[in-house]
DNA sequence: CTGAAAGCGCTAACAG
DNA sequence: CTGTTAGCGCTTTCAG
């Protein structure tokens, strides 16, 4: 009735629980034969080790535990889901931590720490603060951070800056001279970056860009359209003829907004934005694509190198995003 | 360093274990006084009991097991979300397994079960079979399934037929007597449901539901696309004036092909589809939407009454999915 | 190479 | 009400 314990595999197998405890570990010191009566009995039995003795007696769960602070958002499930595949490589499961209220961050860390039901935690995107990593350090609890940086701390995070050289090159490339940026909220790890990407590309250029043209909104699909409004309000000979967005949302909502004034795009606006989100396919937006599936893959063996190996180097890696280019950007150069 | 154990607050506040616990798990038996004493000691060591060593001796883990078949996909996404939102009520932790090789179902059971690392398990659309459902019965583990039925366990599922006869019902209340019908592929406990549900919707009109208008494909986009030539190749007498899809992937399909003939929808073909997936808002789909995020929480619930109150009846819920009505569908009601 | 036994940190009787 | 102690099921010395 109630599940077989190492005793039970013991006394079928005519042993003592240290071997078994050895076949089940893979330990070398064992004969063949006696590996072999055990191993027939657990089959026998259908014996699976308790996996919170096992926690307790040897101080580690084989769990990791995930820390998003949405995972709704297409960019956390791509990602989570390179997280459970790759973990799956190092018989490791998922945890799953979702801190829908910030104001709580600091009480997922205590508890995830204190609690040590995790042999090491991945947060996705949150920021993590100097208090915030020295918890982890001082419980000495391997971390790693996806899309987020921190010194003392493995990473993995996107160029930002290289993401968006990439859309004002491919626009300046095309011909576009008046470029709008509509920038995320400035102060922000990504907007402060992307915006960096888009003044060096200017510079490397022979066009300069005009700082008018630069508008601060948030990353949503209003925050796109209180953008363009702006834009549209310009003189016709103000106007930009090409739009790069920080992210897709915004570049949707610029979208409407041009459809809305019976414009369209490419033709009166050329238009680029940012995430390839899924609905990016479907609106033909060109944007510029983070590899999130990847991201995931590369912060689990990164974690489970310092868990199972000991690895103890930092190590911070940056991944270049990738421009994809559709119909909103137009497939005609501008003639100067 | 290392984490204080219940044995360093219980000197720390001058008591023994015992009442250290007795406080951790708000028994009654503590008088005011010293519970004060152990809560200013557990503060001050910033104390948090060990899971694993609790798992162990009070045999619950906190944790519930979540299956699914790929979490990528909108609908499972929307569920977790429910069920990560109701675990919190209920001071229980979400694992992941995400069984993407239909092949492993078994061994991620057995393992489930085995490792009892977890005090319940949701299974989200797996269709559990009678040795499935055994396996957890004999091992005493509560099992909720969402999405998905069987006899002898609690589930959460969306009533389809009533989804379908919506959807026909709407379209004929526009005055169309043409429905085509996408149905997914027969032998499907879905499909089969949906078109029960279409039939159902015609006995109860004046109209007769063509059987030639209906056509087995896949839920998905190209099964959408291949389904909307079939019919396109219709005479223009026999052509349907509305198709309900039973997926808003083949809806999407269709409306492809529609466009690709030059054709229109809702002018030249009035669409409903069956999801509510994220594009169809986009795309101005008139849909059936499930209620994804209930469907979780429902799940939760009932699951943690299993758990925690040991409650121990049968409830199986069937929640009515809803009409949206978008542009797709047309608003205008067509003469007679 | 293998068996015995001492914990891992907590809970739950059992006395008092 | 509270301290003491025997497990929970496994790992890991320590002998042999």
């Amino acid at each position: 009735m109630s599940n077989p314990t190492i005793y039970d595999v013991a006394e079928e197998a005519g042993v003592g629980t240290g071997t078994v405890s050895r076949v089940l570990n893979e330990s070398e010191n064992v004969s063949d034969k006696t590996r072999k009566k055990v191993i027939k009995a657990i089959k026998k039995l259908n014996y699976y080790p308790n996996a919170m003795a096992q926690g307790l007696a040897a101080q580690k769960t084989d769990l990791v535990g995930v820390v998003v602070p949405d995972f709704t958002s297409h960019f956390f499930v791509e990602v989570l889901q390179g997280v459970q595949q790759s973990l799956k490589n190092f018989n490791l499961d998922l945890v799953l931590f979702n801190v829908s209220d910030k104001s709580n961050k600091d009480k997922y860390i205590d508890r995830v720490i204190g609690e040590r039901r995790v042999d090491g935690v991945i947060t996705i995107t949150m920021n993590m603060t100097d208090d915030d990593v020295n918890k982890f350090q001082q419980a000495n609890l391997p971390l790693v951070l996806i899309d987020d940086w921190h010194e003392e701390v493995s990473s993995i995070a996107v160029d930002d800056v290289y993401g968006s050289k990439q859309a004002i090159k491919h626009l300046l490339g095309l011909g576009h001279q008046k470029i709008a940026f509509l920038s995320g909220i400035i102060g922000k790890q990504h907007s402060d970056k992307r915006l960096s990407g888009v003044k060096n590309a200017f510079q490397q250029s022979e066009v300069e860009f005009d700082e008018n043209l630069l508008i601060e909104e948030e990353f949503t699909i209003s925050g796109g359209k209180r953008a363009m409004k702006k834009l549209l309000e310009l003189s016709p000979a103000k106007r930009p003829t090409a739009i790069f967005a920080a992210s897709d949302n915004q570049a949707i909502g610029a979208l409407e907004e041009i459809k809305a004034a019976n414009l369209s795009v490419p033709n009166d606006f050329a238009i680029v934005g940012y995430d390839n989100i899924e609905l990016a396919h479907y609106l033909n937006l060109t944007t510029i694509a983070q590899p999130m599936t990847k991201m995931g893959k590369l912060g689990v063996e990164i974690l489970a190198g310092i868990i199972l190996d000991k690895q103890n180097e930092i190590s911070q890696k940056v991944i270049k995003p990738q421009l994809i280019i559709r119909e909103s950007s137009g497939n005609k150069i501008i003639e100067k």
